[in-house]
DNA sequence: CGGATTTGACCAGCGC
DNA sequence: GCGCTGGTCAAATCCG
């Protein structure tokens, strides 16, 4: 049961996509090198997702296959790009969740915490002021850990933690901007999320996940005071933004004038007006009970749980990375070029 | 009043 | 070195 399910889920797709890459196209064989991919990605899904293949969880796999799939790709899909053509999912696919893109590493992990103990031990001789040396410990843009998501607008607004938003910068080839929130269930958490608009699919979201939480996962939402300042009233200030010519804006004159926030509240008042999405659900405690990292889908039923050590594992496996087993998509669009 | 959002400014990384 | 771009800061503002 476990593995038709996954097999369902991910399993058809990447089997096609590697054999794609298997058979066209040798000439990326120093890409691959020359691991057996397919029997890799399955060691990793049971590496990652030991609780799937359990049978002591066969409820939490009946439930994943109701999400349909878990699109993961990579470079190897802009490789590909030219000659793949992959088969559309099933119309309820698109919703949910697509796991894009994991990470930004140019260096190794190794390297990357070689570097981050180095960082902290320079600053640790005057460590009586963290709060204030704690922006100096910014990675390199190239080797922030990053994972990154599409989802619909019920999956970011089910989000269990808690994002405080700090910023909003237009982004250059998106007509949509780009609003970075921070963890605010704790202080001095580094979680970072970014939420931007698909430009191809105004319905879609991009999330980026940076940095990890220091805590444990709010067993609700504890800050829903700014969270909820909007739900129940749709007030001009917070329009839904699936459109920008019906956006309200205010009026600064900024170059930036952005399109009102793609902020947790004005999604949330979109999500609600949906019949189909429990409002509840969205509020719901996602943390499981082995700490997996429980990412946003539209309902209980379809959340996606991976923990770090899911893609940890993957980049371990031989050289290859776990975006590189993955296909596209309802509208053959490859996500790593939203416009 | 406390906490969230907005938004212009600032800063750092990166490419040329 | 310079300019562009993205990420963050922080004051102002908003809202319950």
């Amino acid at each position: 049961m476990a593995e038709w399910g996954l097999h369902a889920i991910i399993r058809s797709p990447k089997d096609q996509l590697y054999e794609e890459a298997n058979h066209q196209h040798h000439d990326h064989e120093d890409y691959f090198g020359s691991i057996d991919i397919k029997k890799e990605y399955d060691q990793a899904l049971v590496f990652c997702f030991p609780h799937l293949f359990d049978h002591h969880h066969d409820h939490d796999v009946a439930t994943t296959s109701t999400m349909e799939t878990v699109h993961v790709t990579d470079e190897l899909n802009q490789l590909y790009k030219p000659f793949y053509n992959p088969i559309p999912p099933p119309p309820a696919a698109v919703d949910n969740i697509q796991i894009i893109h994991h990470h930004n590493y140019h260096d190794s992990d190794q390297e990357i915490q070689q570097d981050q103990e180095q960082e902290i031990k320079n600053f640790s001789g005057s460590a009586s002021n963290t709060s204030q040396l704690a922006p100096k410990l910014k990675k390199r843009k190239n080797q922030q850990k990053r994972v990154v998501v599409q989802v619909r607008a019920a999956g970011l607004s089910s989000d269990p933690w808690a994002w405080r938003k700090y910023g909003q910068k237009p982004i250059k080839g998106s007509i949509y901007p780009r609003s970075y929130y921070r963890c605010s269930s704790s202080k001095g958490c580094m979680a970072r999320r970014q939420v931007e608009q698909s430009c191809t699919d105004s319905s879609i979201y991009i999330l980026a996940y940076t940095g990890d939480h220091n805590h444990p996962q709010p067993t609700r939402r504890n800050s829903l005071a700014g969270i909820n300042r909007n739900r129940f009233k749709a007030t001009p200030k917070s329009p839904v933004n699936n459109d920008v010519g019906k956006t309200v804006s205010k009026s600064k004159g900024s170059p930036f004038h952005s399109p009102t926030t793609i902020s947790a509240s004005s999604i949330e008042d979109e999500v609600i007006q949906q019949p189909n999405i429990k409002e509840e659900t969205m509020f719901h405690n996602n943390c499981d009970d082995q700490g997996h990292t429980m990412m946003p889908g539209i309902n209980d039923e379809d959340y996606v749980v991976f923990s770090d050590d899911f893609f940890e594992g993957l980049e371990d496996l031989g050289g290859y990375k776990m975006e590189s087993s993955s296909y596209y998509s309802s509208s053959n669009q490859y996500p790593h070029v939203f416009c």
